[in-house]
DNA sequence: CACCTGGTGC
């Protein structure tokens, strides 16, 4: 047996380290404690670093507490790695006393606290730490500036941000080599919707790094410049970088957040054939969610169930996307499942199977899944899972009971809670708990339009036509307007985008004539005739059946019929900014049973399959 | 042997 000294024992933690295993090497730790064999500084700082990695406080404390009997806890190395290894457990607070006791500090303590600060509790204290280091005479450095440029972004100043970054050039501080640093600049510029100053520094970026490619890339997809983000995209392609899960994962979230099929197809093909794809969880749960949201749920599921690692975020887009698609059982069916596996549903998981019961108006199920939110350990409701509540009552016509609901509620409800049970008033033509949660709604801000259009609808309902057009007239008064409704649908790869009462495009004349001929055999089918009460969604004087008419999913159905003629496939997916109207569900119901051709439409709330003359919402949504 | 930037579900 070969002698072993602290050197060998040590060496060897480093290496389990680096090569990911971090287990393997606190495991060797706490043998080595069961030798004769002590533990040096360079030894503690290794199993601290393990511990804050797996993000296990128990192991961590008790190191910290070896660091302290052995009198290594002062040395900064293991200073460092004792608030690192604290911040990395969330435990901001334990971090901060050992910071504030510490003998002596370099700037990487400082460092490893701005980053706790960010990560744990917030950017404010972290940017007051900075401030602070500075005038206790420290010079920051490259980390520094990266960690303390993220906690700008976290706060929402930019205006910190820019003074760093004229402080850095000021300094002549080589950022521009600093991968990190330089990256941190693009991330934050990104962040905050100022697109040009991010190129600007990532084009100068002497060592650009995977990093600051996958800020550009999402910042250009999230200001809907898709094609500038896929030619970025190309480029990182054919770089020398390599390209990792992040890009991925952040850019077919931008295909599922634009529904965009067959570019999704492309990159899930892609994702196969390279080693940083579906294998990570985070790339194939961005897959999963592009499948859900473009409305091809075997398509999810097969993934799904083949999928090597599954975490709450896989589980999590399933139970939504189901839920969005009116298939309530199978929600709370892989919700019961995630649990039997041993996954604990988080605050989102609980918003998914709570919406999800709503929209399948499943209410004594959801009625248990909140009490049951109630009583967990790990998350408890908040305001969104209040508000599904709401939802749920509201939709389920059990208005009063939803509004005592909000009334005993323990936070101050906010105007969405009130807006849930207004539409939940409309929906069971509730005019007189409709005027009173009106008001409530106007009062919090009067400025919104979709809160004048929700009342008007309500009143229209009910047939107050005085009403109502008081409140257009405020509507016009006051200058509001509400979003453009807008649809698109994907042809070809391509997409195209129609604004109701669109007379741009250059088939339109086209797209009416088959949109007219269409409404003919729905008529002569089921006896369609527009339902006008839906025009009052329009707040534009338009003569109400001609309004109907130029809606632009009608629009973008047209065009598809028009593009592949009456042949062709047999489902149309169409999405919608807004929520679809009555009009255009009727219609779009009574086209499926016409044209024996499912159509799938993904509104603002839900998916709506519209097969044989039935929708899966039934009608309620 | 310590400290840094990006992503997926609401």
């Amino acid at each position: 047996m070969p002698q072993r000294n602290v050197v060998s024992w040590t060496a060897l933690m480093c290496g389990y380290l680096q090569n990911g295993d971090a287990k393997t090497s606190l495991s060797l730790f706490s043998k080595m404690g069961r030798s004769t064999v002590k533990p040096n500084e360079f030894t503690l700082s290794t199993c601290l670093k393990a511990s804050g990695i797996l993000g296990i406080a128990e192991s961590g404390m008790q190191i910290h507490g070896v660091c302290a009997k052995s009198d290594f806890d002062w040395v900064p190395v293991v200073g460092n790695s004792i608030i690192d290894m604290y911040s990395k457990c969330g435990k901001v607070g334990d971090a901060e006393r050992v910071f504030n006791t510490m003998a002596v500090r370099n700037v990487i303590s400082w460092n490893a606290m701005i980053v706790g600060y960010t990560n744990g509790r917030s950017g404010e204290e972290a940017l007051n730490l900075f401030r602070k280091m500075q005038e206790k005479g420290e010079v920051p450095d490259g980390y520094t500036y990266s960690s303390t440029l993220k906690a700008c972004s976290c706060v929402g100043s930019v205006g910190k941000g820019m003074q760093i970054h004229a402080a850095l050039i000021r300094q002549r501080f080589p950022y521009l080599a600093q991968s990190a640093v330089a990256g941190a600049l693009v991330d934050l510029y990104v962040k905050s919707g100022r697109i040009t100053e991010a190129r600007r520094v990532f084009d100068r970026t002497e060592k650009k790094s995977v990093t600051s490619w996958s800020s550009l890339i999402l910042g250009y997809a999230q200001e809907d410049n898709l094609p500038e983000a896929m030619h970025l995209f190309k480029q990182l392609r054919e770089s020398r970088y390599k390209l990792d899960g992040f890009v991925l994962s952040s850019l077919i979230g931008v295909f599922a957040d634009f529904s965009l099929l067959e570019q999704g197809k492309q990159m899930h093909a892609y994702t196969i054939k390279v080693p940083c794809g579906l294998s990570e969880t985070s790339v194939a749960n961005s897959v999963l969610d592009m499948y859900m949201k473009c409305g091809l749920t075997d398509q999810a599921e097969a993934l799904f169930r083949e999928m090597a690692a599954r975490n709450v975020v896989s589980w999590t887009v399933m139970i939504t996307g189901y839920g969005k698609h009116g298939i309530g059982n199978k929600a709370i069916q892989l919700f019961k499942e995630m649990q039997e596996n041993g996954v604990e549903p988080d605050s989102v998981t609980y918003l998914a199977v709570l919406s999800a019961c709503s929209h399948s108006g499943l209410i004594n199920e959801g009625q248990r899944y909140f009490s049951s939110l109630c009583d967990n350990s790990h998350s408890k409701p908040q305001i969104e899972h209040y508000a599904c509540m709401v939802d749920l009552l509201g939709r389920g016509g059990r208005l009063k009971e939803a509004k005592d609901f909000i009334e005993k509620m323990p936070m101050k409800p906010n105007m969405g809670i009130w807006q849930t049970l207004l539409s939940g008033c409309r929906m069971h033509g509730d005019v007189e708990m409709g005027k009173e949660v009106g008001d409530i709604v106007l009062s919090l801000d009067g400025n919104n339009p979709a809160n004048y259009v929700m009342m008007s609808n309500i009143y229209a309902d009910a047939g107050y036509w005085n009403e109502c057009e008081k409140l257009r007239d405020t509507v016009k008064r006051k200058g509001l307007r509400k979003e453009a409704g807008r649809s698109w649908v994907e042809i070809d790869k391509e997409i195209h985008v129609f604004y109701n009462g669109d007379g741009m495009h250059p088939l339109i004349e086209k797209i009416h004539q088959v949109l007219k001929e269409m409404e003919k055999r729905v008529k002569e089918e089921i006896g369609y005739v527009h339902n006008v009460n839906f025009a009052l969604h329009d707040v534009e004087e338009e003569s109400k059946v001609e309004s109907l008419r130029v809606h632009s999913e009608k629009l973008a159905i047209g065009l598809v019929l028009l593009r592949r003629g009456l042949k062709g496939e047999r489902m149309i997916r169409i999405f919608k900014n807004l929520r679809v109207c009555g009009d255009c569900h009727t219609f779009i119901k009574g086209l499926s049973k016409v044209l024996k051709t499912v159509f799938v439409v993904r509104d603002a709330n839900r998916f709506h399959r519209f097969e044989n003359g039935l929708c899966s919402c039934r009608d309620y949504w």
